[in-house]
DNA sequence: CATGAATGAGTCTTCATTCAT
DNA sequence: GATGAATGAAGACTCATTCAT
């Protein structure tokens, strides 16, 4: 990172939002926006109530700083997956893996995160949501381009849209994810990447 | 039904009762829970604010209540399919086709539905959130019997577990169904069942 | 008055509208808009905080209805003096009683009425200003029209415009009325009208 | 001045008390009291909050300091004309342009000034309220030994004792100013002094 | 039994003031 | 001495809930 370029005090201060804000997804994810006060916060992160002010305008920027930060991150980690290199069906093999690892070391951002993403989200997110939804459409056109350069060099069978497919991918690692969510300790999640994948694979790839 | 052998004056409390819920679910999917008042509720319907206090216990009684009975319905909608005696995939066609009219016809109710099962509930649903997980795992369980009968009879190769399958469908449906959602006029849902199914039959169902 | 028509009901909220109305007027004139907080109006009033804001919209609007009564009920009673069909001079000698009257036995109300009409008002009256400010040209274009009345009668020399005269003999009578206001108990107010009208008239009147 | 005496470092000090003071004055005489933060003051005069507290003990105390400057200043200008050696209806036609110029180029500070110590003054000035009165009551008491001077020397006629022709010229011209002030497009003020003078001599001054 | 007026706890937010650097 | 980050008390306002009529 270039942070350590920054003076001090910069730096001091960037400490102090990200604390700000780890408390805040703590609390968000764990009581919703409307359960937890700006006093919580504060409280929580041992500022005054003032100086929550000085870093968010107000509590909905704080609110959408948090999900965007958390957008962020998600999409990051997963573009460069996506973007790397590899061979296609490693290249998707590395996305499951990585999806399941933000989920397993990111369970409270996740809750939060979807639940502002996918459920209604009653304007909270207003005008950021335009953002966040291109996101996810980014990273579900990355996943489709996966599929077409492998139907492209005959590695899959044009089953399905490369679109359709990446959509359906996606879904069900995300909904595998949700039941160990639910249920850490289950045997319903698949370790190995390959159990989600061969799903599609086995009427997909080619024989 | 046989709420016509209930007294008159318990069907008259019963249509008030029906009302009321029905206004609450069409301010609390357009506007979210915190963001409708209980005197919103009260005027809209043209019910004295402490007549709802008579049916409901407090507000989130009213929206467990409310979220409850959109359970109930869709729940029992997609059970009334699938415990059919019909052949598998036929079986799976139509539930495909069922839960797609049922995003159709009741947009609100499902955007406000998955928007408190799927994201964190935030404690909203306490108590409640059990019984509706559990009818989603009745679900799922259904769906699994499709395959695994349909495994028994040889239609289906075992490319994967029959609840993995279940939950692998289930997932694609939903993310389709939101697409569509999201902006109805898009070209993103394919309305042919088998363009969804065919995604998972390509490599299902034996040649 | 027609209030005794009203229903029993609005009759109530009348009452109970005009009791807080009350008693921010004496706190206002006591300790100023802003030193004033809706918690201690309510307190004073011996009303539930919600129920002021089931009156009034905002602690703006309910200082806004306050002045807004202060100056009807000042403007009228001017306004039923200056109408009568008496002859001018006589008609200017019970205008300048009539005001004395009204500082007198409204102290409070005409601190906080002139502190916010005269003096710089910052945005408080946004809107109401140019109503209340129309009521004082109308009280003053009224005088006027009495002087003129006198002139054209030749009861009066044109020493000046009409209008000039109006604004001259207002401003004396205030004047006279602030210093009274400041020391009720000291001799600078002369309680006959004469002696002010006299400054005046003594070069207007005709010999 | 004699502040040229003063060591360099103090007259630093004074520089700067000054500054603030002028933008302190922009800012109240445009939003008021309350609407005016100390940050902004320090922000638009470019200090740091410490300093103005330097300067100030509070905000008060720099409002209070703000006032009584004005109030030296428009003191003294009136006073300078009315300790005048001139004959006294000279000195009156002097008084009046002289109030005239003030209006005119310090109309913000003219407002702010009357504002707080015309109308209630809400315990801002608590303290230096009297100091502020008793200049007034002396430029009050100047202008009624004019006139009492006059009459001795047979210039005027005792329409009036001088105290009530003093309260009553004053308050004449500034009626007309605030008339201006509301207004400087408007024809209401006469500029010519003799216009407002009329008034009173026309039965006031010996024939 | 239905009503809706009244309640007041709880929320976000501002801003004068302090004090460590 | 100057700075401005940090503080937290205080205020406007909302809304779920109650209860007298």
């Amino acid at each position: 990172m270039e942070t350590c370029k920054l003076p001090r005090r910069e730096r001091e201060k960037l400490r102090q939002r990200q604390e700000i804000l780890d408390v805040a997804l703590e609390l968000f994810s764990r009581n919703g926006y409307h359960n937890v006060s700006m006093h919580e916060i504060a409280k929580q992160a041992e500022f005054a109530i003032g100086t929550l002010y000085k870093f968010f305008r107000n509590k909905e920027d704080l609110y959408q700083a948090l999900i965007l930060q958390l957008s962020d991150r998600f999409h990051g980690a997963l573009m460069a997956v996506l973007d790397g290199e590899t061979e296609e069906i490693e290249t998707l093999r590395a996305y499951v893996r990585v999806k399941g690892e933000l989920f397993r070391n990111n369970a409270a951002s996740i809750r939060l995160y979807f639940a502002e993403t996918r459920g209604a989200t009653f304007n909270l997110l207003a005008g950021l949501e335009g953002e966040i939804r291109k996101r996810q459409r980014t990273t579900l056109r990355s996943i489709a381009s996966i599929f077409e350069r492998g139907m492209n060099r005959r590695r899959f069978r044009r089953v399905a849209t490369p679109f359709h497919l990446a959509t359906a991918l996606d879904s069900i690692v995300n909904a595998f994810l949700f039941l160990w969510l639910e249920d850490p300790q289950g045997q319903s999640f698949p370790t190995e990447p390959d159990t989600i994948l061969n799903i599609l694979f086995k009427g997909l790839v080619e024989p």
